[in-house]
DNA sequence: CCATTAAGCCTTTTT
DNA sequence: GGCTTAATGG
């Protein structure tokens, strides 16, 4: 194994006791390295279950613990090292002891919807602001969220004397509390300062802890935020062996509180810790890390480093200048193809990335009528899906009666004559006498006759749910995603969706779907409790299902933190974008923006290409952005720069340009035409449906493919049309297809 | 109480 | 430009 190594590597790898901080920078290994530790610990007599591991996503996670898998094969060790994120690892001591601070330890975690939830309710209730003055929700959230991170208490708050912490932190910060612990939940943020608060208030539960983890490793440093950081200097502080792993070049996340100052501290509390640096690159060409190494130069708050590699030179990086957004996705996908084609790479080695969500939309538009695949890493989006958030929300209930907000969730759907009346007299009742909703609903005796008899159907499905859920001894009788099963089953879920018989109805059917086979790929004994943990937590576990063919991959630039791809496209290249417009006249929000752009090219193996516009359409505005400072910044001999054949006419950009001694070539529009609302220009596709795509037939209309038999032009295809079912053929079907399952 | 329509807010990034 | 929320009438 160590002729892969090199002798840095070596070294960080071989260091057993005592602290060591890695500054790794990008695609120097870092991940080998703290695989090959961990088994390198193990193989020198450590136990595994003594060390963990501190990932930044679950994703990571799950990769790391794969990769040790692999590498720990032929020695068959049982146990495995403890890998998971912080918010994971805390959840797991908090199941342990969190009773000791008064919570229960049935506890739920609160996502940020249902978080933002309260404190619109909450913000509701306070005195009505002067005008002008009013705070956005999500604007208090992360100003709380961002005091919690760094341990702040409600009484050092209540000591401040702006306006803003005395008028509104403070009373919403209370009454979010309030809310919270009737709920019997816990927030991410309360994960982290409940796990130091327990830590610093019972000694012998911290003593537990470090017993059990001798050996501590921590990846992506530099993303970890204050809370993180007290956790581990709690727990490493006994036996310090922690061995962490950073690159403050790569520090994207300041706007959650992390900050790269920890990587200082860590150097101060632990003082003899042992400093490598990993400055070799082991993933780009010499060009890409040319261009990299000079837009991160820009920066001044930073460690001085600089990447080099034995890799070949490589192509020139390209800078294309489209139309606009149609155009941009248009060439996206164009140059997919040529890649494919011409250039032998496979879907699966590009990627597409972006700045914020809402540029992903037309790049799938384009992808989707070339019916070319792709897999959209979109984290939170299918959690935020109304259906999952209904259905996760009847477990959580059942797990957990005293979870109002989900009560208040599902009290109603579907359809059971609740109305906002209704709903207000019994949520009114709770907070006035402090007794959980559900409590009310099954006690005859504190809500009227009329509202009890409203409300027994779901107390019924409830109740009915957890007798088919647990035995006499609290032991579960059937797996979760049966559970679910029964859920849409019992509650009228399933049937409300049938009924409506819409498109949108069946996606929705299938979405619910997706989340019993995402159940289903547990162990059958994992319980309520830990699928439900897993979903607050999770994140990641994307569908894996369909992840494993060949498909393009679509991100944002913070998700591709960690990865590697030989090609990557960075659309979307344009000052308002990145650097973000909300940053733009902050220098050091603006330092955090060109690290984004710093980790996006980093990520690429052969090939970069940028995209910008030259007019894009955002929320029914049309902005003309310039080319982002970072391609500015590049040296100028490795970027080939093309442009859309229709802005030759364009004064101001060739001036632009000129001024800018940009040489470019042009690029003649190309056949792909903008997606048409569908103006009877039907492409024939159906060659490559699957199962479950809505699809648009030339004659019928709207449907979606209830059956595919055979491959190819050959296949037989079942629609679903309405409630009629029709059989075609592949090669003769009139197809459009709207949406890929 | 619920379905349809109008208004309004939105788009940074995630555990 | 699209999706969630508020208002309105049935």
């Amino acid at each position: 194994m160590t002729e892969t190594l090199n002798p840095e590597q070596l070294k960080a790898i071989k260091l057993i006791n005592g602290p060591v901080l890695v500054y790794a920078g990008a695609g120097s290994g870092k991940t080998r390295v703290l695989t090959h530790r961990v088994v390198h610990l193990i193989q020198n007599g450590v136990a595994p279950e003594k060390i963990m591991a501190v990932t930044f996503t679950n994703k990571a996670a799950a990769e790391m613990k794969t990769r040790i898998k692999g590498l720990l094969g032929k020695t068959k060790s049982k146990l495995m090292p403890h890998i998971s994120t912080y918010h994971s690892f805390c959840g797991m001591i908090l199941r342990e002891d969190i009773d000791r601070l008064g919570f229960s330890k049935n506890f739920v975690i609160f996502d940020q919807n249902d978080q933002l939830g309260i404190i619109k309710q909450v913000l509701g209730t306070l005195p009505a602001p002067k005008e002008g003055s009013e705070y956005k929700p999500k604007t208090v959230l992360s100003a709380i969220s961002i005091e919690k991170s760094n341990l702040k208490t409600l009484a050092e708050l209540k000591k401040r004397k702006d306006t803003f912490t005395k008028l509104v932190l403070v009373p919403v910060w209370e009454k979010y509390h309030t809310h919270l612990k009737q709920s019997q939940a816990l927030d991410f943020d309360d994960m982290l300062v409940h796990t130091v608060e327990l830590f610093q208030k019972f000694p012998d539960v911290l003593a537990r802890w470090q017993e059990r983890f001798k050996y501590i490793l921590v990846d992506e440093f530099q993303d970890t935020n204050h809370a993180q950081y007290v956790i581990t200097k709690m727990l490493g502080h006994k036996h310090r062996n922690v061995f962490i792993v950073g690159d403050t070049d790569q520090n994207i996340y300041s706007w959650r509180g992390a900050s790269i100052q920890n990587l200082n501290q860590f150097e101060k509390d632990f003082r003899n810790a042992k400093v490598i640096l990993l400055e070799q690159n082991y993933r780009s060409t010499q060009t890409i890390l040319e261009v990299a190494n000079k837009i991160i130069s820009n920066n001044t708050r930073r460690r001085k480093k600089r990447l080099w590699t034995k890799n070949l030179k490589g192509e020139s990086l390209i800078h294309y200048i489209a139309f606009d957004e149609h155009d941009e996705a248009g060439y996206v996908v164009d140059e997919i193809e040529r890649l494919c084609r011409v250039e032998n790479f496979k879907k699966a080695d590009i990627a597409v990335i972006f700045r914020t969500h809402a540029q992903s939309r037309v790049i799938e538009d384009f992808l989707i009528r070339r019916s070319m695949k792709y897999h959209m890493v979109d984290s939170q989006r299918f959690y935020a899906r109304k259906e999952v958030k209904d259905i996760l929300s009847y477990l959580r209930v059942l797990y957990n009666p005293a979870d109002n907000s989900s009560i208040q969730r599902v009290l109603n759907t579907p359809a059971r004559g609740i109305g906002k009346v209704t709903e207000n007299r019994i949520f009114e009742k709770s907070r006035n006498t402090g007794k959980p909703v559900f409590e009310l609903l099954t006690n005859k005796r504190l809500l009227t006759e009329k509202i009890q008899k409203l409300t027994a159907p779901f107390v019924q499905v409830i109740q009915r749910l957890q007798n088919e859920y647990w035995d006499q001894e609290g032991k579960s009788k059937i797996p979760v995603w049966k559970l679910i099963e029964r859920c849409i089953a019992l509650s009228g879920y399933a049937a409300m969706l049938q009924s409506e018989g819409t498109d949108e109805a069946l996606t929705r059917l299938e979405n619910i779907m997706e989340l019993m086979s995402i159940a289903k790929e547990d162990d059958e004994s994992v319980s309520l409790g830990a699928f439900l943990n897993k979903m607050s937590l999770n994140t990641s576990d994307d569908e894996d299902s369909d992840s494993k063919g060949d498909a393009i991959a679509l991100m944002t630039i913070h998700s591709t933190k960690g990865l590697e791809f030989p090609v990557v496209i960075m659309v979307g290249m344009e000052e308002g974008l990145l650097p973000h417009y909300q940053t733009q006249f902050d220098e050091e929000l603006v330092e955090e923006e060109r690290r984004l752009a710093y980790v996006g090219v980093t990520r690429a193996k052969q090939k970069v290409y940028f995209t910008s516009t030259n007019q894009r359409s955002i929320f029914g505005d049309t902005w003309y952005n310039e080319t982002s400072r970072f391609i500015k910044e590049a040296p100028r001999q490795y970027i080939a720069t093309f442009i859309n054949e229709r802005l030759l006419e364009n004064n101001i950009l060739r001036t632009r340009l000129k001024e800018d001694k940009v040489s470019f070539e042009v690029r003649s529009m190309q056949a792909t035409p903008a997606p048409s609302k569908d103006k009877g220009e039907h492409k024939v596709v159906a060659v490559n449906v699957k199962k479950g795509d809505r699809v648009i037939h030339k004659i019928w209309g709207r449907a979606s493919v209830s059956e595919v038999r055979g491959k190819g032009p050959d296949a037989i295809i079942k629609l679903k049309v309405g409630t009629e079912e029709r059989t075609l053929l592949a090669k003769y079907a009139p197809l459009e297809v709207v949406r890929k399952r």
